[in-house]
DNA sequence: CAGTGAGCGAGCTTCCGCTTGACTT
């Protein structure tokens, strides 16, 4: 009985685990945090050292009750929650309940669940990162403030309910800010002109667009450089003279260009592509992940978890997986389409903190059409989408031919300038599983082929076609582009893109209409009064900043309290302005109280 | 006397990030 407890946060990589480590040890899950601040008061004391009061919510009782049992009848205890900030923080906290010193308790982390990664971390335990710890709590007590102290100004002066946070009224304030975009907007006519050409029949006809007037080179639209045909009066001048011009080409360019597959997925990226290719809401695909996470029963092999870990701002691929996907390809695909060496993706997010893989298959041997059997069918497109685009992201690139051509029209002396490009697919490679979708904008891999052309070769002019177009105000953003933008900006984390949108939806901030999202009034109301009177905490900026802090917590160059007090000092301030200033807004009803008509009277 | 309405006080709402079920929209 000599059995070492293993606490890890999720229960399906609890089994995992302990199926590698053998009967010595037993592993078992926390479910991820399971002591939080109280959730009905502040529970900082902000003017003695920030000292926090923790609880363990309802939620978590009964699983700490298991981790107390299953402690009691082993020897040792070691902690392998995640390989982060939070991981940091659960592994501290399990430790204090069970009554072990975080001081002195065994960590064990590894970022890839595989034996080899196991086995090799178990192998070099160490201690609780404490500064690490004190990282994380000062990013806990940081959102508490902000989300806690600010909220009920909103309750008094706004709206009963309402809310702000770090995350939270940044997105709405995207959103709001977008919209007025939209609304300033004022589109600009312009125009272009193709010109259809040919070398001898018809058969053969092109399109080349008209680059050069005798007044100067033109732009593609009116936000590029270059002379803008404004109006069609300007245009029909240009067009009449094409249609009586002779064409001649001037230059031929010939060259290949490549293309390299997407990297494996991450949160989120899948949400992206899920909402792009499948028309998946983030929930629903987290929802589905998590199914392929815990896994499906195959027939033959028993439940099986068909995915890695669907949180993750990683874009590696471990050792073991990179080495089974190259035989994968090897065997499945001519030679041209596998790799010498093994692609490497580096993280573009802000604030990556790389706990785990990349969402990959847990093996690419498990091919969409040999499991589809056991999976429903939004199970299997997504599970589809996460294979091939993990095979693609180890396959050669594509290369295509592109061709450009330049062509002079002359007429009355005058000379104009016009260019066609064509492009056609030399090797398919990663295409041939896998392409990435894309939200606006042209298809920069469409085919487009030209005849062959050659330098002063003669062309015939078919017809000239002027055409009207708008510069367009950018879009409204949806779930995915939302998810998209507050990565980038180091916003949010894995396990939340998803319930942010829930929020600002709940919250009556923002609805989603046509997958677009709109912003209520409500929102601009709070947008508006939150920049005034908090304008660094709406920041976008706001989050990379905080990183940074916590970045010289966890590094020992700064302490918690000095952080916190460095924040709090002018916050306090700003929040007793804002008591003083924030003037109450009253709501205007759309619809008119029942009871007044009723009664005959007027509201 | 019964019904109505004004006025008052108490209690509630809220953050972000880590995990799954338990649900009843």
């Amino acid at each position: 009985m000599a059995k070492t407890l293993v606490v890890v946060e999720s229960p399906a990589k609890a089994k995992t685990i302990e199926k590698y480590l053998g009967p010595d040890f037993a592993v078992r899950a926390s479910f991820g945090h399971i002591r939080d601040l109280p959730k009905s008061d502040l529970g900082v004391d902000v003017d003695e050292g920030f000292t926090v009061t923790y609880e363990v919510p309802d939620d978590s009782k009964k699983h700490v009750a298991e981790l107390k049992k299953a402690h009691k009848v082993s020897e040792e205890l070691v902690l392998a929650t995640d390989y982060d900030r939070e991981g940091e923080a659960i592994a501290f906290h399990v430790a204090t309940l069970l009554g072990v010193d975080p001081e002195r308790a065994k960590r064990v982390t590894f970022t890839e669940i595989t034996r080899d990664a196991i086995l090799e971390a178990f192998a070099h335990p160490r201690e609780i990162d404490l500064r690490l710890f004190d990282a994380q709590e000062a990013r806990r007590v940081l959102d508490r403030l902000v989300g806690y102290k600010i909220s009920p100004i909103l309750w008094r002066r706004v709206r009963p309910g309402l809310s702000a946070g770090r995350v939270q009224s940044v997105a709405v304030r995207l959103i709001v800010e977008r919209e007025r975009e939209i609304r300033a907007f004022v589109p600009v006519e312009y125009w272009s002109v193709d010109v259809r050409l040919a070398p001898d029949g018809d058969e053969h006809a092109f399109l080349a667009r008209l680059t050069q007037i005798p007044e100067g080179r033109l732009a593609a639209s009116p936000d590029k450089k270059g002379i803008v045909l404004a109006t069609e009066a300007e245009t029909g001048t240009h067009a009449e003279r094409l249609r009586r011009a002779s064409y001649r080409v001037t230059k031929v360019e010939r060259k290949e260009r490549k293309r390299s597959p997407a990297p494996p997925f991450t949160t989120s990226t899948l949400q992206q592509e899920a909402a792009r290719k499948l028309g998946f809401g983030a929930r629903k695909t987290m929802s589905i992940a998590q199914r392929l996470y815990e896994g499906v029963d195959l027939p033959g092999e028993g439940t099986v978890g068909l995915i890695t870990y669907m949180r993750t701002d990683s874009v590696n691929l471990a050792e073991s997986a990179l080495r089974e996907i190259a035989g994968f390809i090897r065997t499945e695909y001519p030679s041209g389409y596998s790799l010498a060496e093994p692609r490497r993706y580096r993280t573009r997010a802000r604030n990556a903190q790389e706990a785990h893989e990349a969402i990959r298959p847990t093996s690419v041997l498990r091919h969409p059409g040999r499991v589809g059997g056991a999976l429903d069918r939004d199970q299997l497109r997504l599970y589809t989408l996460i294979w091939q685009r993990t095979v693609a992201s180890q396959m050669a690139e594509a290369r295509f031919n592109q061709v450009g051509v330049d062509i002079e029209a002359s007429v009355d002396g005058l000379t104009y300038g016009l260019r066609a490009t064509g492009q056609t697919l030399l090797f398919d490679g990663f295409i041939r599983v896998y392409r990435e979708g894309r939200d606006e904008g042209p298809d920069e891999d469409a085919e487009a082929r030209l005849p062959e052309l050659e330098a002063e070769q003669l062309l015939r002019m078919l017809d000239v076609l002027p055409e009207q177009h708008f510069t367009q105000p950018p879009p409204r953003y949806t779930e995915a582009s939302l998810v998209k933008t507050l990565e980038e900006r180091g916003i949010g984390r894995p396990s939340t893109y998803a319930s942010i949108i829930s929020t600002i939806q709940d919250r009556g901030y923002v609805r989603l209409q046509d997958k677009r999202f709109f912003p209520e009034d409500v929102a601009e109301v709070v947008t508006d009064k939150l920049v005034e009177h908090f304008p660094d905490i709406v920041n976008v900026n706001f989050t990379a900043e905080m990183e940074e802090d916590l970045d010289e917590i966890a590094e020992g160059e700064m302490g918690r309290v000095q952080v916190l007090r460095e924040f709090y000092d002018p916050f306090h301030e700003a929040l007793e302005r804002a008591e003083e200033k924030f003037e109450r807004y009253v709501e205007e009803l759309d619809e008119e109280c029942p009871r007044c008509i009723e009664e005959g009277r007027t509201p």
